[in-house]
DNA sequence: ATTGACACATACCGACTGGTCTGTATTGTC
DNA sequence: GACAATACAGACCAGTCGGTATGTGTCAAT
């Protein structure tokens, strides 16, 4: 058969990454198969292997040019200059409650804790590029907490390296637990529970 | 060759058992292989399936019969009768960073967690049993803060199911980043942040 | 002493894994 | 239009996986 091959490099790359990410996600790494990846991208394993190294390779891509840019979408960007992080930080954590139901995807945790709490310990490749993002994600509150506290919407005294590190870790295991739970209702019950900490930070 | 067998049922048992958890606490369920599993417990595959149905009904083993117990008498008895959780909470803490820290496994995530994360999306049994072992571990904190309210170590007003969905929460996330970032340093200062959340319950 | 249930040990199986190899069609360059 | 270089396609491979079949030694009950 003589297929009309469109070339077009690009967009097979990132329709691997796509279905890469979706795989991961459903599967976690070790428990997804290059076979069904290439499946779910229509494509094969000449081009897969042609665009990637190996599976790690993969993985790695997968967590830089998929998960990153989302998580610094829809977290980190929407806090880059406010001066007031509890009322922005009640605002992502409501739009991305939001969203994520919309897609069926609230109580099926997040792809960054994900893939940390399974590759991490065996990979320090996926460890370090993992940890990247993290620790922008830390940094990017303790700035606006520090900013709070500047406008004054943020007590004094606080320490916004700890507090950034205690929002972070909140909001993974509540999605985590939540996730392990099927219930929505964990998930709001746990974020009022945030909603509360954070209200006791305001002056 | 003419093994002495010395038969002990429940010793080889127990031996599985032990290694089952220690592999899959290292790389994952999906990532530990029975050849390793009945390698590293000096016995053979006869051996294992003669005491477990498959892989699955292995890892549920491993979750009742180890896991379980473990968090059980490390963090649910502790509290079993406090009227002071907040103190409570806080020596447990310190005294399971102690310990974990002495067997160098701090940083290497919580083992009701990692499996949690990685199995539950995948199949309803582990859900299941590991869904128990969250629950009560929220309900026997938001019982002691309830006492706690009654006593007067712990402020009116706050929601007990609330406050014990986000501290059971906030420690996984603290365990799960921690081991991420390969960071002690992180683990104490989300914990401490913890710590000033506890105080902010106080009367 | 015999039997039968139990507790393993070991060889083995098909399915599937990540990865490679070779072939071929398409593209940009001159 | 010649010629690489690129972008795939798909057969194939060695190894590993979870699981099974069969054999054998042990032990309690009769």
């Amino acid at each position: 058969m003589s297929t009309t091959v469109t070339r077009a490099p690009e967009n097979t790359r990132r329709k691997i990454l796509k279905a890469a990410f979706d795989e991961f996600y459903r599967n976690g790494f070790q428990g997804s198969s290059i076979n069904q990846i290439v499946n779910q991208a229509d494509t094969t394993k000449g081009a897969l292997f042609h665009h990637f190294e190996d599976k790690n390779d993969l993985g790695y891509a997968v967590v830089e040019e998929v998960v990153f840019p989302e998580m610094k979408q829809r977290w980190l960007d929407p806090l880059a200059d406010s001066v007031d992080p509890i009322a922005a930080l009640k605002k992502v954590m409501r739009q991305f409650a939001r969203e994520e139901d919309a897609k069926g995807r609230l109580i099926q945790g997040c792809p960054l804790n994900n893939l940390a709490q399974e590759m991490s310990p065996l990979d320090e490749g996926f460890r370090r590029r993992l940890e990247k993002i993290y620790s922008a994600w830390r940094e990017a509150l303790a700035a606006a907490f520090a900013r709070g506290i500047k406008a004054g919407t943020i007590r004094k005294g606080i320490s916004p390296p700890r507090v950034a590190a205690l929002v972070v870790a909140a909001l993974e295991g509540i999605m985590g637990t939540a996730k392990n739970a099927q219930s929505e209702e964990l998930l709001t019950q746990a974020g009022q529970g945030l909603f509360d900490y954070l209200d006791s930070l305001k002056p």
